[in-house]
This record gives structure tokens, C-alpha cells and sequence, in this order.
RNA sequence: GCCGACGUAGCUUAGUGGUAAAGCACUUCAUUGGUAAUGAAGAGACCAUGGGUUCGAUCCCCAUCGUCGGCUCCA
């Protein structure tokens, strides 16, 4: 409780403020509209039209300083009630106002208004309630992008301001400095320094490539993944990445997929063919292809397949959202009665997964409402979702219902996975599907001889790959566990002399299985020590005469750690159990 | 796709209407080191691409491609 009202504090100082940034634009250009200006999660925003004017960030200090100076003269917030011809009379300039207004007075809303000093907005309300002076301090305006007026893009692009607002300059402060933390974690800045991947002008925007070190993360968490699914019982198999298109007509991905689609042309056969942006209709061929039982349910197929959607240009960023998406993707065909099941094994293994990745997630239950946009019957809706909410009960997760958030074709459960900066991301998902095996005319036969349709369940533990890793090259900031870290171990031989002994020392980590490399450049070891460090290599193991006699080698951890000299027997002990435990 | 900003060596960036500078990385030579950068020298850029303005463009203008901040979208 009291956190809701901390939060709606919060918030009226930063809808406030974002009047403060209003009135500020108007008076520094006259003529300039403004239009809404919320609060939203760690900030606000306000949107303007400059009209043939344009602004860019180098413009924001002057902007924060005639707002500082304006606050000084600004008394309470008041807001009063006015009729509708008197706030069209005080707005008639701003088409924006205006069309707000219409819009408020054709529901029946009241239409207030305020104007702390001499500054006049519509507004709902919801401000701070001391003065301004004292509480709109600690403000800082953060960014300028284009924005559609009321989200739509058949509206015209507006001019947003971001900033953000807080009760104390400490708030502030440590705000501003988790901006920079994520700035420092961008994935695509630690994918250039750690040389994980590349995006090629010649191949094309958002078509990623892995380079080594990427790809040995990328497999492992893959392998992770395939083998929690192949003892779960999952099957693997194969699908080309072309198909016809009659596929998708027949699924009905063709239509709703439309311009998102990349379209193949053959010079041999007539007809159009298309990459494909998912692997199910091609898992459903595989069911289709034989006569099925009752006793063959559940059928679990797995692919670990890349699909191909022609995100617009503008969408595409770094390897968050790309071109050829990779998942670990995996289709279950099965009765009503073992979808209980099915959920809980999938959930157990999103719970594996995201305990050995050290991230904590919740379950949201993605849920129909009452529109028509959903298929299917309405008590296969009600029974499943009511399967879905005890399996998450059961499994005692933390969860909540979104109502109106199901897929058309059935009701799902999205993982939201939490990262170090408190963020946000869907990654696992688990969905059921009444459509597609309808679509496909799918059958088994049941114990009575009858024909029946099988559920589909749709499921994905990291989602795409490339989302997981951006996401979790942020998370851990490049600071990889022992088991993902593209090098485990950087032999460091103090001098030229040395080189011999940390070949040797290098072979037999090689036989282990271990990544490791042997820095052998003239340069001293000071230097070897930064390197590997920077690279966030794991351990360093420093070779010099001492270790070379004694057989052993000295140990150096990334966190800066000398463990001092052990034999390699016992280091191999250790970084092995490291990796079987994935622990850090 | 839309609004705005940007595109200079492998990376990070400086700079100018008269074909460009630095640090790191790279190569060579010297140095043989004990837990976060040894020293010196060298090489490396048609200043994103295509057009235009100009005696002359990396710089100004237009287009294209790409990147970034957002919006829209994400079945």
C-alpha cells in the first residue's frame, strides 16, 4: 500500500514537471503546441509540434535551465473545473488541446484546467501538492525522438522530450547512474569488445554473425536447453528453411503474417516460395505424414531452427531484434488430459534453465477476453486456462492473468525474466494451440476406433537465442560463468623461457576439455594480466621458473583474486566441478 | 515504415571548402619480466555509396544504404 502511494507521488512529480518542460518550450519558442505529457515508469515525457522548427538534445540544458528559472516563480498547482466553450476559447491555437477537448466533452467528461504561474494547460490532474520551487529540483531531461500523436502512425510524428524527475538529488543521482551501468552493458558495445559478433553491411541489417566466442555461448546454452528437452522425452528433428507457400495459406500465417514475410522466387519450378518465420506448420507435416494413436501421445518434436521475419528497418537493433531468429523451439501434439503434464515438464525446465542462469522470473497467464479475435471453442478455452492457472498454483510460481494477452489460437504462459538492472524481458513461453491442428485437418485414433484432434502446445525456453543472449550479455555484463565463458583459461607465461611449460600446461587443459588459450606475445606480464582480464577470462594461470620446478601453476581470478600456486590436478578438479555445477 | 541525430584507419574519437590527426589494436626491433598497460620505429583512410553545387568537396545540397534515440509493430 504505502508503495502506491509513493509511486502516485512519484508520479504527480514527474507529470508535474513535465508542465515545468512544457511551459519552459513555450516561452523559449512561441508558437511551438504542446500535446500530452505523462509520467511514465522512470520518468515522463512530453510531446510537442515545433512546427518547421527543429530541435535536437543539444538543445535540452538550455531547455533545463529556462526551466529552472521558470519554477522559481511558479506557485501551487490549482485545478479548476471550466466549461467546454471556455477551454476552447483558451486553447483555440492547439489543434491537440483542441481535439482533446471535442473529445472529453462528447464523453461526458469534466474539463479541467491549472496554471501554476501563468502557464495555462489542460489537464486531468494529479499534481505535486507543495511548491514547485521546492519540489521540482532534481529534473533532468534526457532524450528527444519522434512520436505519432496518440500512438497512431496514421497521425502526424510529434517532437517527445524525455526526461525524469526525482524528490531527491541522491534519486537522481543514482538514476542517472544506472543509465550509464545499462549504457556500459549494451550488448552491442560488449559484443565489439568481447568479439562475440558481427553485422556486416554487405550481409545485411540484422542478420547477426557469430563470431568463435559468440558461437561457443550460443551452442552451450543451446546444448543446455536440448539436453533438459531430450530427457524430458523431446524428439529432435529436422526442417529445411524454405517452403512453399501454400503451407502458410493452409496454416493461415500467410495473411497474418503479410509483409513480414520474405518472399523466395525459384528460377526452376513455378510458383513463389517463402523462408519460413516459424517451425510449426513444419512440424505438423511430421505428424500429418503417418496414421497416429492415442498411443503415441504425447508426441514431442524439438528443432532448434532459425526462421526468417522481414522486421522493418527502423525495429532492428543490435542482436535484440534481428532478421534470422533462432529458437529452441519444440512442438507437443497431445490429449486435453496430458497438457497438465506437459505444462509442468516445460515449466520444470524453464526453472532449470533460469537457476543455472542466476535470473528470476514470473509467469504471466496470457488469457483470452471477451472479443471475437480468439478461435476455438469456448470450453477448451475455459478448461485450459483453468489447467494453466493450478499448474502455476501447483508449481507455486510467481504469477498473474492477463486478460485479452492469449495468442488467437489458444492461451499461453510467458516467462518474464528479471535482469541485474531490473528489467523486464519475455523470453520462455509455453503456448497451447486449438487452431493449427484443426487447420491440418491432425486425427489419432482414440481407444474406441473414433477420430479425434489433438491439442498442440507450442514452447520455447530461451526464446530466440539471439533476444536471450542480448539479453543476457546485459545481465551479466559480460561476466560469464565458467561453463559459458567463450575462454575458461588464459595460460600466462612470464617470459619467452616459459613458453614450453605453458604448452605443456595448455595441452593438458586441451585434454580436459577445456577452453583454454596461451597468451605468447613479448609482452610482459603485467600487460598478459590486463588483457585477459579485460576479456573477462575466467582464470588466468601465470608460469614462471617457481611453477615450472614445482609443477604447479599460480592462479589469478578475473574478480582479481591470487589463489596462489596449486598443482594443475587440483585447478583441473576445481574449474571441472565449476562447469558440471555451472556455478560462477 | 515514421520523426530526429549521426556515418572519418580494425576499434574509440579529433578536424578542415584546397585529398586528414590522435590513442588503442596491428607489424618490426630492442627488452626476459612475478599479478591491470616496457620502450622505439613502421604500416594502416578513395573521410558510407551515388549524384549535384563549386576552379576545387571529406566538409555545402539531394538521394540511397547503414547506425543510434524513440514511435508504430513484435502472431
Amino acid at each position: 500500500m504505502d508503495k502506491k502511494i509513493d509511486q502516485d507521488r512519484l508520479n504527480n512529480l514527474r507529470h508535474s514537471c513535465a508542465h515545468l518542460l512544457a511551459a519552459a518550450v513555450k516561452q523559449l519558442w512561441p508558437g511551438t503546441h504542446n500535446a500530452i505529457g505523462p509520467a511514465i515508469e522512470n520518468g515522463f515525457y512530453q510531446d510537442f509540434d515545433f512546427g518547421a522548427m527543429k530541435i535536437s538534445e543539444e538543445d535540452l540544458p538550455e531547455i533545463e535551465k529556462k526551466m529552472q528559472e521558470m519554477v522559481q516563480n511558479w506557485g501551487p498547482f490549482q485545478t479548476k473545473e471550466v466549461a467546454v466553450d471556455q477551454a476552447k476559447k483558451d486553447f483555440a491555437d492547439n489543434p491537440y488541446k483542441l481535439e482533446l477537448i471535442e473529445e472529453f466533452a462528447k464523453e461526458g467528461k469534466t474539463i479541467t484546467e491549472n496554471n501554476p504561474g501563468n502557464f495555462l494547460d489542460l489537464c486531468k490532474g494529479g499534481h505535486t501538492e507543495g511548491e514547485p520551487k521546492e519540489e521540482l529540483k532534481y529534473f533532468k531531461l534526457l532524450s528527444v525522438a519522434g512520436a505519432y500523436w496518440r500512438g497512431s502512425e496514421k497521425n502526424k510524428m510529434l517532437t517527445r522530450i524525455y526526461g525524469t524527475c526525482f524528490p531527491t538529488k541522491e534519486e537522481l543521482d543514482e538514476h542517472l547512474k544506472m543509465l550509464e551501468e545499462a549504457k556500459k552493458r549494451d550488448h552491442r558495445k560488449l559484443g565489439k569488445e568481447l568479439d562475440l559478433f558481427v553485422i556486416s553491411d554487405l550481409v545485411g541489417a540484422g542478420l547477426p554473425m557469430f563470431t568463435p566466442k559468440g558461437t561457443i555461448i550460443r551452442d552451450e546454452l543451446l546444448k543446455f536447453s536440448e539436453n533438459l528437452q531430450l530427457s524430458a522425452g523431446y524428439q529432435r528433428i529436422w526442417t529445411p528453411h524454405i517452403t512453399k507457400t501454400d503451407l502458410y495459406k493452409k496454416s493461415g500465417h500467410w495473411d497474418k503474417f503479410g509483409e513480414e514475410l520474405f518472399l523466395v522466387q525459384s528460377q526452376e519450378t513455378e510458383g513463389q516460395f517463402v523462408l519460413k518465420p516459424m517451425n510449426c506448420p513444419h512440424a505438423i507435416q511430421i505428424y500429418s505424414s503417418r496414421i497416429r494413436s492415442y498411443k503415441d501421445l504425447p508426441l514431442r518434436y524439438m528443432e532448434t531452427g532459425t526462421v526468417y521475419r522481414d522486421e522493418k528497418t527502423g525495429e532492428m537493433l543490435g542482436i535484440s531484434r534481428v532478421r534470422s531468429i533462432t529458437q529452441d523451439d519444440a512442438h507437443i501434439f497431445c490429449r486435453m488430459d496430458q497438457i497438465e503434464e506437459e505444462f509442468r515438464k516445460i515449466m520444470d525446465m524453464v526453472r532449470s534453465m533460469y537457476k543455472a542462469l542466476g535470473m528470476e522470473f514470473k509467469a504471466r497467464l496470457s488469457f483470452r477476453d471477451s472479443s471475437d479475435k480468439f478461435l476455438g471453442e469456448q470450453k477448451d478455452w475455459e478448461q485450459a486456462q483453468e489447467i494453466l492457472t493450478k499448474v502455476a498454483k501447483d508449481l507455486n510460481l510467481e504469477y498473474y492473468i492477463a486478460e485479452g494477452e492469449a495468442a488467437f489460437y489458444g492461451p499461453k504462459i510467458d516467462i518474464l525474466v528479471t535482469d541485474s538492472l531490473g528489467r523486464e524481458w519475455q523470453c520462455a513461453t509455453e503456448q497451447l494451440d486449438f487452431v493449427m491442428p484443426q487447420r491440418f485437418g491432425l486425427t489419432y485414433t482414440e481407444k474406441d476406433g473414433s477420430q479425434t484432434t489433438p491439442f498442440m502446445v507450442h514452447k520455447a525456453i530461451l526464446g530466440s537465442i539471439e533476444r536471450f543472449l542480448s539479453v543476457y550479455i546485459e545481465h551479466t555484463g559480460g561476466t560469464f560463468p565458467v561453463w559459458l565463458a567463450p575462454i575458461q583459461v588464459q595460460i600466462i607465461p612470464i617470459a619467452d623461457r616459459h613458453q614450453g611449460y605453458g604448452q605443456k600446461v595448455l595441452e593438458q587443459l586441451k585434454s580436459s576439455i577445456i577452453r583454454a588459450e596461451i597468451d605468447s606475445r613479448q609482452e610482459t606480464m603485467q600487460a598478459k594480466i590486463r588483457d585477459a582480464q579485460s576479456q573477462k577470462i575466467p582464470y588466468m594461470l601465470i608460469v614462471g621458473d617457481r611453477e615450472e620446478k614445482e609443477n604447479t601453476v599460480a592462479i589469478r581470478t578475473r574478480a582479481g583474486q591470487n589463489l596462489g600456486a596449486l598443482p594443475l590436478e587440483e585447478f583441473l578438479t576445481k574449474i571441472k566441478s565449476d562447469i558440471e555445477l555451472k556455478s560462477s
